[in-house]
DNA sequence: TTAAAAACAACAAACGTTTGCGTAAGAATT
DNA sequence: AATTCTTACGCAAACGTTTGTTGTTTTTAA
């Protein structure tokens, strides 16, 4: 059906052996029939059969990638850095959605074993010990997740100052009866930010009330049962910072939907900065991950380290930090004094 | 380094050809051995190499997918269902992203071909004829791009109905001087929701001024530079018609900084339904296309015409299309009547 | 002119599977 | 007890490559 090597190989009457250096620049062929093999590999449409090449060379050129879900814009973002930087360097990308199950993680690990691909990128759906690719013996970056091992590299945003810089801000702003709504409970970056949100309350002197404290998932219908559970029974709250930006959108559906304004009655700070954020008509305050950068990274170390595996040197496992960012827009306001400081 | 069917049979003392059927459920090896077989193959952690069976079953359990982005949520939501169909068939997709460009999309396709993945499913960067895939000789499925062409499959949603149903609630408001902002020029949905859009105002007998096209991108400044274009210098509108959400929130970017209310000053309606047209900050009338079905149904029927393939019977195109839905929220007003009708 | 060196091409094994075919042993039939 | 039929298993080729080894020719040098 596809034209082969040996196909060529009698179309000139040689070997296919020719062939095969020919094509891929090895010594041993003579210019003219070098030549005459590409010459006829062209017109006959020659394909070279990357499952064969893979089986001698043991490397496809194939990465795989495990998100939790592509819905939401972070992942998204992220996504498209990995693919982009992937294309770049001529490997392609088997993409998988985990949907937050680490039982289906375990299966497309289990599949990426199967078809041989050089590496893998993955955000865990779980950073819970008990591990998935503790013998994956397979080049392997991971996003956040990892401060619990040390046998791989991870990417991640350096989510203590992340939570820092939000609470700080609000507290700059005058705002002091502050909500946490954070993300997976026991997920490395939920502690993270929550430390370094608390952080900056000690830092300032001021008592952070803990029954303000709520986990959320990573959709708008949380946010929103959230602030529907805080403004509904009374909390006496001011702000919130919510662990990601599509969650603080829950929230202020909830403030648009019973005539809260930001800012002016409760101050929100989300985390992530997705696209949406920036539409004046949400203008939301957050904390910038640099998404499409994460992205980029994640894919630039798996290379090197793939390339690092072949020629047999040691992979040594790193833990590269990006820094946040605080993006202040509208649902924020600076001088926010309902309540004077004592 | 990685177990191998031979390394079981020499550790059991047989002919690797009984493991390779017994692990397969063939027939030809005693229930005994077949035990035993596969326990070792178990215990030995055996994996099959799914480049060595893709060379001889000439199957890759593998589709490539190519989309020009995903950052737009449409694509998202589509690609999302085409992900999850694959799974639950056990097929694997490659992901690539042509950032609208014809030449990459070409690239990709080579790559599929080179890796011998067993479909493709595509968004085409550019509806015109001259075709990449025309002597593609591998099930192909389509999204849009396709009227052109009848040896491959395609499913949309039906535009025409579509520009219809955004023109008709538009006019049945009361909008009467209403701007349209096309997608890609040329490009069929474009095309087709443009004849929709104007058949609506034939069939109420009312003119539409021609000048009032635009076409723009798949990104929120597009619509917002259209926008300001528009009201900037006065053009005499009271309503837009945008092809796709992502131009919409950009024109509503415009309204909100320049303090024109939606519905009530400038009628808004978008296309596609992403998950962010929902919010109450947002609240867009809009077009619905049923995403995540659209890249199920793709994923299942190139699934079906794999299967036809290997089975040897004929594959006949089809052109499946989807009922688009009028999703009516704040950003148009029934009894809208500042021009009275005369 | 002849031996040695260099250049090229063919051979063959390997990568890890699947599968048609041959063969031996045991079971069933007469 | 002799014949046929099953059943289980081994052998070997094939899928499309890469690559080390061997063989042949041409070129170079003495």
């Amino acid at each position: 059906m596809n034209v082969t090597i040996k196909d060529i190989a009698r179309e000139l009457g040689i070997c296919y052996s020719s062939v095969s250096r020919a094509l891929n620049g090895k010594p041993g062929v003579s210019e003219e029939t070098r030549k005459k093999i590409s010459e006829t590999a062209e017109r006959m449409g020659y394909r070279p059969n990357e499952l064969a090449r893979g089986l001698v060379n043991r490397v496809s050129k194939t990465i795989g990638v495990i998100i939790p879900e592509i819905l939401n814009p972070l992942f998204n973002e992220i996504t498209t850095g990995i693919l982009e930087t992937a294309n770049k360097n001529k490997y392609d990308v088997f993409l998988c959605i985990s949907n937050w199950d680490r039982k289906k993680e375990a299966e497309y690990l289990q599949t990426f074993l199967e078809k041989r691909v050089d590496g893998v990128i993955i955000k865990s759906a779980d950073d819970s010990p008990a591990d998935n690719f503790d013998n994956l013996r397979l080049p392997l970056i991971g996003f956040e997740n990892s401060s619990a091992r040390d046998n791989f590299s991870f990417v991640e945003v350096d989510n203590v100052k992340g939570g820092y810089l939000a609470a700080k801000h609000l507290l700059d702003c005058g705002y002091r009866k502050i909500a946490f709504i954070g993300g997976k409970k026991n997920s490395f970056s939920h502690n993270d930010r929550y430390r370094g949100f608390l952080k900056a309350f000690e830092e300032k002197h001021i008592s952070f009330n803990r029954s303000l404290t709520f986990t959320g998932e990573f959709n708008i219908d949380s946010g929103y049962k959230v602030a529907k559970e805080m403004f509904s029974h009374n909390y006496d709250v001011d702000a919130v910072f919510a662990c990601n930006d599509v969650t603080a959108l829950g929230v202020l559906k909830y403030l648009d939907q019973n005539n809260l304004k930001p800012a002016e009655d409760v101050g929100v700070v989300g985390f992530d900065d997705i696209s949406y954020s920036d539409l004046p008509m949400v203008d939301l305050t957050t904390i910038r991950q640099p998404k499409y950068l994460i992205g980029k990274i994640m894919m630039e170390t798996l290379l090197e380290d793939i390339k690092k595996k072949e020629t047999g040197s040691d992979i040594i496992s790193r833990k590269i930090v990006l820094e946040p960012e605080l993006i202040e827009r509208g649902t924020t306001k600076r001088n926010f004094l309902k309540v004077p400081p004592r």
